[in-house]
DNA sequence: TTGAATGTTGAGGA
DNA sequence: CTCCTCAACATTCA
C-alpha cells in the first residue's frame, strides 16, 4: 500500500543513490505496464543520465537527460536497489542497469505503471494531479474545499484535488477530526476543516518520520515502522475506540471501505 | 469458488 | 460542470 509517505521516502532515497548515474540497460519483463511500445521505451531511456528524482502524489518522477520516467506502484510493490545481479526477486516488471553495475528492480503485485514522457506536461496521469498533501497550507486546503458539495472522503481520495492520500491514510485523520467519511463538504465547520488538515499533516508526517508503512519496503528492502500500533481506528474492526470505547465498525463508502467509530464520527449531529 | 484488497481510468447518469 | 457509481485491469489471500 504505497501512499504518500512511502513514495516520499522512496523518491528521497532514489535521489540520493541514483542522481548522476547513467542507464546502460533497460529490461522490461511485462510490457503492459508501459505507455509506449517496448522498443521506444528502452531506446528512450538507454544512455540517459539521472538528473533528479521527486514525487507527485503516489507517482515517482525521474528526470533524466533524455526525458522523464514516471513510476506508479499501484496497489503495492517495491523498488529495490541491487549492487549486483545475483539476487533479484522472482517477480519483477522492470530492471534498470547503471554503468557502475548497480540495478534498480521494480516489482508490483497488481496495477503498476512505468511510463515514459519526453516532457512532464505530456504525461496526463501526473500532469492532472493536485498539490501534494503535505505541501498544502490550511488556507489552501480551505480554498480547495470552498464551494464543493460532495462527500469529504471521496474528495480527499481524488488525486486531482489533493495528491497522495489513499484509503489507508485517509481513515485515521477523519477519525481524529471526528468527521464521518460521508459528511458533505458544505456541512463542515471551519474548526472541523482545521482539525482535519492538522490530522492529515500529523498522520502523513508521522508515518514518514517512522520510515513509512510496516507493510512496504524501502529502496534497501527495509520495512517501515508505521504499523498497526500507530493506527487509531483503521483496520481495527470491533476493537474499542481509543476515545470512547465504542466498537470500531467497518462501513462501505462508495466502492471502498472505511473503519470508523460510530459514536465519535456521526453523520447526523 | 468467491470476493475483497491498498489504485487509476473511463463511461454513464442524476 | 460536479459528483457519484460501476466496471475493468496486470494478483493474492482467506
Amino acid at each position: 500500500m504505497p501512499e504518500l509517505p512511502e513514495i516520499t521516502l522512496l523518491a528521497r532515497q532514489m535521489k540520493d543513490e541514483l542522481v548522476g548515474k547513467t542507464i546502460v540497460g533497460v529490461t522490461v519483463l511485462q510490457p503492459k505496464i508501459l505507455n509506449v511500445p517496448q522498443d521506444s521505451f528502452c531506446e528512450a531511456l538507454n544512455g540517459a543520465r539521472l538528473i533528479d528524482v521527486r514525487h507527485h502524489g503516489k507517482w515517482i518522477t525521474v528526470e533524466t537527460t533524455q526525458g522523464w520516467l514516471m513510476l506508479s506502484l499501484g496497489m503495492g510493490g517495491e523498488i529495490l536497489l541491487f549492487a549486483d545481479d545475483r539476487q533479484f526477486p522472482e517477480k519483477r516488471q522492470l530492471v534498470l542497469t547503471f554503468r557502475d553495475g548497480t540495478h534498480i528492480v521494480v516489482s508490483f503485485w497488481w496495477f503498476g505503471y512505468a511510463h515514459y514522457a519526453e516532457h512532464p506536461e505530456d504525461h496526463a496521469m501526473t500532469a492532472k494531479l493536485g498539490p501534494n498533501a503535505l505541501d498544502l497550507t490550511l488556507d489552501e486546503f480551505r480554498a480547495l474545499l470552498r464551494g464543493r458539495r460532495g462527500g469529504i472522503k471521496s474528495f480527499l481520495l481524488n488525486q486531482g484535488h489533493i495528491a497522495g492520500i489513499g484509503n489507508v491514510y485517509v481513515q485515521d485523520p477523519l477519525f481524529r477530526a471526528r468527521i464521518h467519511p460521508l459528511r458533505k463538504i458544505d456541512t463542515l465547520t471551519d474548526d472541523e476543516i482545521a482539525a482535519l488538515w492538522r490530522a492529515l499533516q500529523d498522520t502523513l508526517q508521522g508515518s514518514i518520520d517512522l520510515g513509512g508503512s510496516a507493510w512496504e519496503m524501502d529502496l534497501y528492502g527495509k520495512k517501515g515502522g508505521w504499523s498497526e500500533e500507530q493506527m487509531v481506528v483503521a483496520y481495527q474492526e470491533s476493537k474499542p475506540c481509543p476515545r470512547c470505547g465504542t466498537a470500531v465498525e467497518k462501513i462501505r463508502t462508495g466502492s471502498t471501505s472505511t473503519f470508523i467509530c460510530p459514536q465519535c464520527q456521526r453523520l447526523e449531529p
